[in-house]
DNA sequence: TGACATATAAATGTATACAATTACACTATG
DNA sequence: CATAGTGTAATTGTATACATTTATATGTCA
């Protein structure tokens, strides 16, 4: 009945850790543009914005540099990153190499049978929704089933250490597999999309180490398509996707 | 002739900032295991150690765990984080991959002349050093050189998402190029590693995107051969290799 | 007026006190 | 004797005061 031990914030978080709490908030302030691209950050203001001390905050805007929305100043403290046009490309192809690289690794190493049997669910539920009218498709559940495919799939390399880099890779909203998935626009691809996932787990089950980071790497390319298609056609999307906010070009 | 401004630490480090003297000094002791691989760091007796206080050792070991050498227990705090041989091996893999998309990028989307010659120019000391007697060669002058080699490699992607995350994947000891060139023994491959060096850079020239990122990636599979060795044949090597305390096998 | 110097303010960096959590030993109890 | 409970010590997490650096404004002199 009573209020329980971690405090309470002023939007009444239920995370625990006041740099936890820190961490998302600042996150989500950067991605949503509300601290503006390529402006400092000043610890003070921050942490009497969020009304926790300045040593939480100094800790998630660490985090932050290392999730790469932040870099450091010079002169100390930190800024809120810009990015290029020609920098998401690179986050995109990046993510790509990586996510290729882990498909290879799985298919030459080969996967143990519980985890193809798991991503092949996630195949076969995308293929129903790939074959639903595109009026009637379930975003959200698109979204949610393409998520765990890509999280599924950078555990089959079997390598802590490449999952670790894809994850990282992944943290880049705009280079996220499901950074473009937002708009209607963009259902019409989701059919070449299921393609490849199938083409995908194909070439991991037949031990194809090189199809198989060809076609991941296509597939991330899906993303840099996408990205191009708002930014020299309808740049009024760019709010829409998360993270588009810090885009300068 | 008074102190300066700075704080002088025991070991009379020059640095300014104390969480500076914190990371490389926490650096240096886990990499020569005199922190104890997989144990646990804790903050009070690391900052007694090393005479300075807990809010720069929290930040070093933040950046510590940036790094790779550490990670986080669950029930907070940090671990020197144990890596097993094939860790080892991905981590080499994975620089090989991103070393290899950041020369294929050279390739396909051009390198200005300037970077071009710089790179030739240290080739081209390499070669002079790759011609001389295996007994007289400048070991710590060939170290130097082939770390050129690659941080004016990582460059010339044109990208500087790419560079970072090549010299991110240099940061773990012993994935870096120069890992395994402290023992003589692999001064006899000195001459293949130049050839793949000559050719890497060919390659960029000549805008063959597929063949330097092969190169490349076959050049990193050096340090594993080279690993191998000192696992299976040599192991008392095993502490000539910087970090390699670290790996459990 | 321009450039430099200096004073002042504001921000980051550091130390330390305090709070909350976690680990651990000891006891009581079935 | 095993096990759960409880109290205590040790450790991490947080707030805050203080030190140092960096930025800004103001004034003086050529």
């Amino acid at each position: 009945m009573s209020i329980q031990k971690p405090a309470q914030t002023a939007s009444g978080e239920t995370g625990k850790k006041q740099h936890q709490i820190a961490l998302m908030q600042l996150r989500e302030m950067v991605l949503d543009g509300s601290l503006p691209s390529g402006g400092r950050l000043f610890e003070v203001s921050l942490a009497k914005r969020l009304g926790i001390s300045r040593t939480p905050i100094r800790e998630a805007l660490s985090r932050l540099e290392g999730e790469g929305l932040l870099e450091r100043a010079s002169s100390g403290g930190y800024l809120v990153r810009t990015f290029t046009f020609e920098d998401v490309h690179d986050a995109i192809e990046l993510r790509g190499v990586l996510e290729g690289t882990g498909a290879r690794l799985a298919a030459e190493r080969g996967v143990e049978p519980a985890g193809l049997r798991q991503i092949k669910m996630v195949v076969e539920a995308l293929d129903r929704i790939a074959r639903t009218d595109i009026e009637l498709i379930d975003i959200p559940q698109y979204q949610e089933l393409n998520f765990d495919f890509h999280r599924i799939l950078s555990g089959l390399s079997g390598s802590v250490t490449i999952r670790r880099e894809i994850e990282r890779a992944k943290l880049l909203p705009f280079a996220s597999p499901n950074a473009f998935l937002g708009d209607q626009m963009f259902l019409q691809s989701i059919a070449a999309a299921q393609a490849q996932h199938r083409a995908i787990v194909e070439a991991i089950e037949l031990r194809e180490g090189a199809r198989a980071e060809a076609l991941t790497r296509e597939h991330a390319r899906m993303a840099r398509r996408n990205l191009d298609y708002v930014m020299y056609q309808d740049r009024s999307l760019m709010q829409k996707i998360p993270g588009l906010a810090l885009v300068s070009g």
